[in-house]
DNA sequence: CTGTTAGCGCCTTCAT
DNA sequence: ATGAAGGCGCTAACAG
C-alpha cells in the first residue's frame, strides 16, 4: 500500500490540507473538533509527514553535520556521544563525516558548510589552517568548533579546553612531587591535520618548567605519530638516555599507555622508577590507574550542539567561545621522586 | 548573495532548465556545445544543486541510517568506521542513532525504517525480539543486520560472525594447553538489549568442554553487566573458589581487562597462574598482549553497507546472509598449564 | 477558524 | 537535442 500523504489525510477527514498541516504543526488556529477528526484520520491512515517535503518547504534540512577526524579514538567518540545525546532530544538528525586523510578534510571543509546541505556544522579538533579560514568564515551556515585552537578563531563559535593550562597542571604535579627530569611525549607539534592540543600542552609544560627554574631539554621531548607504538618507541629512546627522565607527561592517555609499555620493557617500576601522567581521562585510564588530566569530553559535545542550535535559530548573534575546565586526576602512576 | 538555483543557471546559459538538469545528471541527451555552456554558467554562478529538492523529486533521501548501541564501545566504533568508510565513496549520507536505553531502541526500531525517512537502515548488534519482528519485517526500506542473531532472522540481510565457533576456538585453545578448569565471564546471557554474542560464545564454550569430556560447572560461569568493573568482580569471585579456574575465557576484550585486573589484585601471574582469552581483538588487545579471538569488525561494516546499497538498488532481491571468519590470535596471556 | 493557492528546487515526461 | 509543464509532499500567506 502506498504511503499516505497530507492530501489523503485531508480527504479522509473532510478538511482542507492546510488544516492538516496546522494540526501537524500544533497551530492554535484549529478548533478542537476538527483537530480531533484530523488526528483520527492521521491515525487511521497511519500517516507520517514526509520529512524531505517538509524540509524543502521549510528551507531547513533539519540536520546537523559533525566532521570528526579519526572517530575511533576514544576522546573523539566521547565528544561525539555528547553531540548525539543533545541532538537526540531535538528534531535534528546527525550526519557524521569521518576524516582520516587531508584530502577528505579539505573537501569536507569546503562542501559541507553550505546552505541547503545541512543547517549547521560542528567540527571536532580540526583546527583550520590559514588557507581554510576564508572558506570557513564564508560558510553560509553556523559552524561550531570543538577543541579547535587558532589565534584568530574568535570569529567562530567554539567550545575549548585550556590545553596550556592542562599541560601546566600535569607538569606542575610532577614538579611538586620532586621531579626535575621530566619528559614530554606527544604528537608532532606541527602536523598535517593541524591538531593543536599537543602544541598547547607543550606550552603549558614549558611554562611549568620555566616557573620552577628547570631548563628545557630537547632530548626530553619526543614527538611522533599519534598512537601507542610510536609513543612507546619515543619513550624507549628517552628512557635510554644516560640521565633518563624520572617522569614523563604524555599528551594523551593512549600515548601514556605506550610509555607504560616502554617502562615495562625496560623493567622500570611505575611509579617507583618512573612517574607517568596522561591526558583526557578516557575510560581505560581508570583501569590502568593512570594519573591524568580530565577534560569534559562528553560535555564538550553537548555544549557544542547547544551553541550550534542557538546559532541556527539566531543567525545574527555573534560568535561565542566557551571554555571548559580541566582537572588533575591523581591515581597510581605518579609518586614523589623519593619513592 | 542568494543561492543560485537551476533556474538561474538556465537563464545564464540561455537554455531551458530541463537541459541544466540533464547536464547535472550526466544525461547523454545533451549536445557537447550546450553542455559546455551550461557548465560554464554553473561555474560562474557557483551553483550547487539543492539536495533536498533533489531528494524530494527523486523520491529518495540519499541517506542511510545506522542504529548502534553504546557506540563508544571499541568493537562498535570499528564497525561504524567500516560503514562510514564505504558510504564516503557513495552519494549517500550517514546518519547515526546511538542507543543506550530500551525506550530509544524501541522507538528507533519503529520510526526509522520507513520510506521517506531514509533509504536503508543498518542495525548493529541489536537482535530484534519476537515482538520487534513484525515491525521490522514490514519496514518499507531495506534493512541490514550486522552482528545480530536470532533463529528466524533469515528474512533479513545480515552480516554475521560465527560466535559459537569463536567461543569454541577460544575454549579449545585453552584445553589444548592442558587446562581443565576453565571459566567463562560474559554479559548476562539473557539481557534487555538482547545482545546475543555472549550467549553464542557460551555455546561454543560448552561445546568445547563437552567434546573434551569436561563437565560444565555453573560456578565457573560469571555473567554480569558489560564492562571492566563487573568483569573484575566476577573474576574475583571465581578466582577465590577453593579450586579456582586456571584459565578464563572472557566474552570481550574489555571484560578480559577486568579479569586481568582481578588477577593483579590477587597476585596471580599471567599467564603462569592464570591464562586469559578475550574476544574482538580491539586495539588495546595488542597493547595488553592479550590472546584473543579476532573478528573482522571494520569489514563487517563495509560489507553491511555493500549489502544495503545493493538491496536499495534491487528491492526485489532476496535477503542475503554473509558470514565473516573468526581467528584465534595467540599472544602472551595464555600458556600451557605446566607453565 | 478554515479552504485555497502559490511556491520550495529539482527531475521527468511530452511534445517539438 | 531541447523547452515547457506537471508533480514530488509540505508550509505559509491570503481570502473568506
Amino acid at each position: 500500500m502506498k504511503k499516505a500523504t497530507i492530501r489523503d489525510v485531508a480527504d479522509q477527514a473532510g478538511v482542507g490540507l492546510g488544516t492538516v498541516s496546522r494540526v501537524i504543526n500544533d497551530s492554535p488556529l484549529v478548533s478542537k473538533a476538527t483537530r480531533q477528526r484530523v488526528n483520527q484520520a492521521i491515525a487511521d491512515l497511519n500517516y507520517v509527514p514526509n520529512p524531505t517535503a517538509r524540509r524543502l518547504s521549510l528551507q531547513k534540512t533539519l540536520t546537523i553535520a559533525a566532521i570528526v577526524p579519526f572517530f575511533t579514538r576514544p576522546s573523539f567518540t566521547e565528544r561525539l556521544r555528547g553531540i548525539e545525546n543533545s541532538l537526540a532530544e531535538s528534531e535534528y538528525d546527525l550526519t557524521i563525516y569521518n576524516v582520516e586523510t587531508l584530502e577528505r578534510k579539505a573537501r569536507l571543509l569546503q562542501e559541507i558548510p553550505h546552505r541547503a546541505r545541512v543547517d549547521g556544522v560542528i567540527i571536532i579538533a580540526l583546527s583550520p589552517r590559514e588557507e581554510d579560514l576564508p572558506l570557513l568564515s564564508q560558510a553560509d551556515v553556523p559552524v561550531v568548533l570543538v577543541d579547535s585552537n587558532h589565534p584568530s578563531l574568535d570569529i567562530f563559535n567554539r567550545v575549548v579546553v585550556d590545553d596550556v593550562e592542562g599541560g601546566y597542571i600535569a607538569t606542575k604535579h610532577l614538579i611538586d612531587l620532586g621531579h626535575r627530569r621530566i619528559g614530554y611525549i606527544s604528537d608532532p607539534l606541527e602536523n598535517p591535520f593541524n591538531f593543536t592540543s599537543s602544541l598547547f600542552r607543550y606550552r603549558g609544560y614549558i611554562r611549568a618548567l620555566k616557573e620552577a627554574g628547570i631548563a628545557f631539554r630537547s632530548d626530553y621531548h619526543g614527538q611522533g605519530e599519534h598512537g601507542r607504538f610510536e609513543a612507546c618507541r619515543l619513550a624507549l629512546n628517552m628512557l635510554s638516555l644516560p640521565d633518563r627522565p624520572t617522569a614523563i607527561f604524555a599528551a594523551s592517555d593512549t600515548q601514556a599507555m605506550g610509555v607504560m609499555e616502554a617502562a615495562r620493557d625496560l623493567n622500570l617500576q611505575i611509579p617507583e622508577d618512573l612517574s607517568i601522567v596522561g591526558y583526557d581521562d578516557i575510560e581505560v585510564a581508570e583501569y590502568l590507574d593512570l594519573t591524568t588530566i580530565r577534560q569534559l569530553l562528553f560535555e564538550s559535545g553537548q555544549r557544542g550542539v547547544e551553541l550550534l542550535l542557538d546559532a541556527v535559530e539566531n543567525p545574527s548573534r555573534g560568535p561565542v567561545c566557551e571554555k571548559l575546565p580541566t582537572e588533575l586526576i591523581v591515581r597510581q602512576t605518579t609518586a614523589s621522586i623519593a619513592g
